[in-house]
DNA sequence: ATGTGCATGTAACTGGTTACATGATTCG
DNA sequence: CGAATCATGTAACCAGTTACATGCACAT
């Protein structure tokens, strides 16, 4: 189980799991997917990374290129592994956001089928439970005619049955 | 014009346009939206109808209840409407992620028509542009059939097609 | 020539979270 | 009888943003 929010540097790690990168590949890799999430800043980026090697959970390797400055790929230590194991396996929220989910889905990979599954699952039980909410919600504000937050009621559903129909294939296939 | 992410202040005194509200009235409408975008604090919450108030954008009417702490319901002032405009009026980012969007579809009441239909028409060329690289992606993927982040891929797209499918709806219902 | 993309970084700030404190009421 | 919900608030802390600094390559 796994499901808080998810720090910048427990991310990182997360990604660099998956293949070593360089800071700015990192930021264009989320970049791509600003849209749902919003994508960090180097400010944050960088320094994070800088952490994460101090603690040595990564380690450098310095590609040199005539006059530029060098590229820096990072990959994931041993103990960095386990730390990403460790940080990402302690849950206690129940309530997540579309931006922490997507998130977990990003680190997929280094997630154990079983802890992936839990991941989908809550999430199955969080949508469905606030659809419900929102049908109502909408009902009650035809009745008002009052047109407050329809549209991001409206929206809010649209979202939510795309999310489950993807959750429901999603499951399925990994079952 | 008008999409910069959203500082809790702003987002609190347009939500106060459309009804007045108590601080707790705020955070239980918003839960209702928590998995979408999360919801704030009350440590944040609170400190900010404070602001508010001490800027005399907004103004509260105590309503005693023996016994109870009072529940304290904020409206907004003439003041307060000018400020929420010029604050939700001045656009400069043109990447917004998908919580800044829902914040400010939530706030759909209190903007001009304008100013919504620019920013759905924003919202559309942003996701159409980033579904295609999403696109590109996940062939790319399976070529190396490496799999990695192909969840989170494949979840972009699908949450990508409803929302350009709602966009298209929405703006007719505009026009 | 001017701007955009590549590529790295630091320092100052601040917005928002976490954790605490308080207390009545209702539900199981 | 304990837990959750209602309802308000404060103080300490820190994660992340903004703004800055640097400099080459490539396209318009």
């Amino acid at each position: 189980m796994a499901r808080n929010p998810i720090s910048i540097r427990t991310f990182i790690l997360g990604l660099l799991t998956q293949q070593p990168m360089s800071g700015y590949d990192i930021k264009r890799f989320l970049k791509s997917l600003s849209w749902l999430i919003g994508s960090p800043s180097f400010g944050s980026l960088y320094p994070a990374l800088r952490a994460l090697l101090e603690e040595e959970l990564v380690t450098v390797e310095v590609v040199p290129r005539e006059g530029k400055p060098p590229r820096k790929i990072y990959s994931v230590t041993e103990a960095g592994k386990q730390a990403f194991v460790e940080q990402s396996g302690q849950s206690t929220t129940s309530d997540v956001s579309l931006k922490t989910f997507v998130m977990y889905l990003i680190l997929s990979d280094s997630l154990s089928r079983a802890e992936l599954l839990a991941c989908l699952r809550q999430r199955q039980a969080q949508v469905t439970a606030q659809q419900e909410s929102l049908q109502k919600g909408l009902v009650a504000q035809e009745e008002e005619q009052q047109g407050g937050q329809q549209m991001a009621l409206d929206y809010g559903l649209a979202i939510a049955r795309a999310e489950l129909a993807w959750l429901d294939q999603a499951m399925e296939r990994l079952a």
